[in-house]
DNA sequence: ATGAAAGCGCTAACAA
DNA sequence: TTGTTAGCGCTTTCAT
């Protein structure tokens, strides 16, 4: 069913069903409601393809993450498409899977199908393909997650070094003298800022740390746990303290402490990045900072869509969010008496 | 830039450099080179609206979640897009938030964007609008997750029946026979599938069910933790298993069963549906079915590209996606000597 | 092996 | 208030 269809059975000029199907004035409301009316019983949708060639914009906004299945990614998803379906806008999702090569596939495929937007939660390295698209394509781009180096784009990003300062500080407070560090992937500026924040942090407090107490992971369970072993069988000389660079990475490092027999927090003390709704079911309840992740992806949507209406913006925004502490009890060793 | 353009540009007609950009024959070897050779200086990619608008295809599938922090959800959105991609799919993603009317939203937004088909993990109800999806718009829909019921679409869908009575006959081996069942929301026929297969195997195994033994949760971890609560208030008598519905909902139980002292399995044995990658972490690791979400994905884009080719295909699919049982230490209470 | 011309469904300029 | 016309970028007959 055409609009051209619909101003045949409506008796009237293509034109003129066009303008009450997009709310245009110029119309008598009796037209106007004509021809609603028999849009309605025909089910017409207007065809988007046509409309995107004709206006040269597809009214989809694009979404590349590594991968859905980190929790951190769903939230970012949802709350960019929360944020701009009232506008009229469609999330187009691709994934990158943490490779390079296919971060770069999953662009190129959304320039192709002329998205109006993109927000990219980089695993770096690809800033160069990233300036053309901006430049050449004249798409904006908001990266999240990861700085994107070389690439002069707007970024909405944890403030990793505030944080692992908030976490550092927190388990020294709490007594914790030797401790450990299971990072993210140093590639990574996410990865890269939190290990040196953490050692910063342990400088100002004039604690020392030896290579072997930072072990480093790539965010998943299994890395996690993986890197725990390590951490546990090099450091003989006994930690008291483990941050773990994000919660799912302290899944794993739950489940070799079980192992080990460690108790948390008694034999250590257990702190980390980011939040996930389920470290409230772990036992003990797992010390995080607060919930992020759909502020990041509505600051993202929000300067998006800023970008998208006003092309000529020159200025480049490079947005920190915060996290508060959430102290559970996996980090709690002092008794306040 | 325009395949026109570039036509200009190596001097041929716009058709030869269509031949060339698409790989079509009936084109010298050295004409494509050179048209190839010029696109890719020029960054060309071709206007996939343009493309659509002709072919009337978009190469775009759609798919309909009600949550991708649900990390079931976030697996099938992996396997469905790496199954369709090689294909040069791309795939656009909307939330149904578990509402009806979001889901009907969310369906329209997808078929005004001329997907060539759609992926549905219904929360129900909607079935005379996917009907109108199918006929009217030609448009191929697969559900998965839920049967639609007055809808006459394919479906992949977990073998639920199955689950219960492989989940509930395993506890009941390991000794219980007070088992109580934190059940998802009865109104999706997933919930009350596998409701109704828990009471069937309790019948088959002789073990009185009373009502109190059953509470209906909503798939969260806050859910989980509110039913665990009614569940233990309720069943003062004692249980000595329970079985949840989903993964998400035995987190909750587990804090509940933690706060109260109630230790796992000496206490109360547990056995979850599905599974999540982070229950071997859990305190004790907790007995589920083998993962098969992504299988659930991958079945789904398979029978959706089979459609989507064969437009006459009258043939309505249904396919049950059966699951192991794991064994973890959260259910085991009999010691094999 | 290559080109010319028509048209997919829609919107925008301009007329009436 | 309404209609006419051109054209977005591409593919597809049909010629050559």
């Amino acid at each position: 069913m055409t609009l051209k269809e619909i101003a045949t059975i409506a008796g009237v000029s293509i034109k003129t069903a066009s303008r009450a199907i997009n709310g245009y004035p110029d119309i008598s409301k009796a037209t106007r409601e004509r021809i609603l009316e028999i849009a309605r019983t025909h089910h017409y949708l207007p065809n988007n393809a046509a409309r995107s060639l004709r206006q040269n914009r597809s009214c989809t906004i694009g979404l590349v993450v590594p991968d859905l299945t980190n929790l951190f990614f769903g939230e970012v998803g949802r709350a960019v498409h929360n944020h701009l379906k009232p506008s009229g806008y469609s999330t187009l999702i691709s994934f990158s899977e943490g490779s390079h090569r296919m971060e770069i596939d999953a662009l190129d495929s959304l320039v192709a199908k002329q998205v109006d937007g993109i927000i990219l939660a980089t695993v770096g390295s690809t800033a160069d393909h990233v300036q053309l698209i901006r430049e050449h394509y004249r798409i904006p781009v908001v990266v999240i997650d990861n700085i994107l180096e070389g690439a002069d784009t707007d970024l909405v990003l944890h403030d990793d070094m505030a944080n692992s300062k908030r976490l550092t500080e927190h388990l020294c407070a709490q007594g914790c003298r030797s401790i450990g560090f299971i990072s993210g992937p140093l590639a990574e500026t996410s990865g890269a800022h939190r290990h040196e924040g953490f050692l910063q942090a342990m400088a100002t407090l004039e604690l020392p740390v030896h290579p072997t107490q930072v072990v480093t992971g790539d965010w998943t369970v299994q890395g996690g746990r993986r890197a725990a072993m390590e951490l546990l069988d090099r450091c003989t000389s006994g930690l008291d303290g483990i941050i773990t660079a994000n919660s799912l990475m302290a899944l794993g490092l739950y489940a070799v402490l079980r192992e080990r027999d460690l108790r948390i927090p008694h034999d250590i003390a257990v702190a980390s990045f980011d939040y996930l709704e389920l470290v409230d079911a772990l036992d003990p309840p797992l010390t995080t900072l607060s919930r992020v992740d759909s502020k990041i992806g509505l600051l993202a949507a929000q300067r998006l869509q800023y970008l998208i209406d006003n092309p000529e913006e020159k200025g480049v925004e490079r947005t920190l969010v915060t996290a508060e502490l959430q102290v559970r009890q996996s980090s709690v060793r002092v008794t306040l008496t």
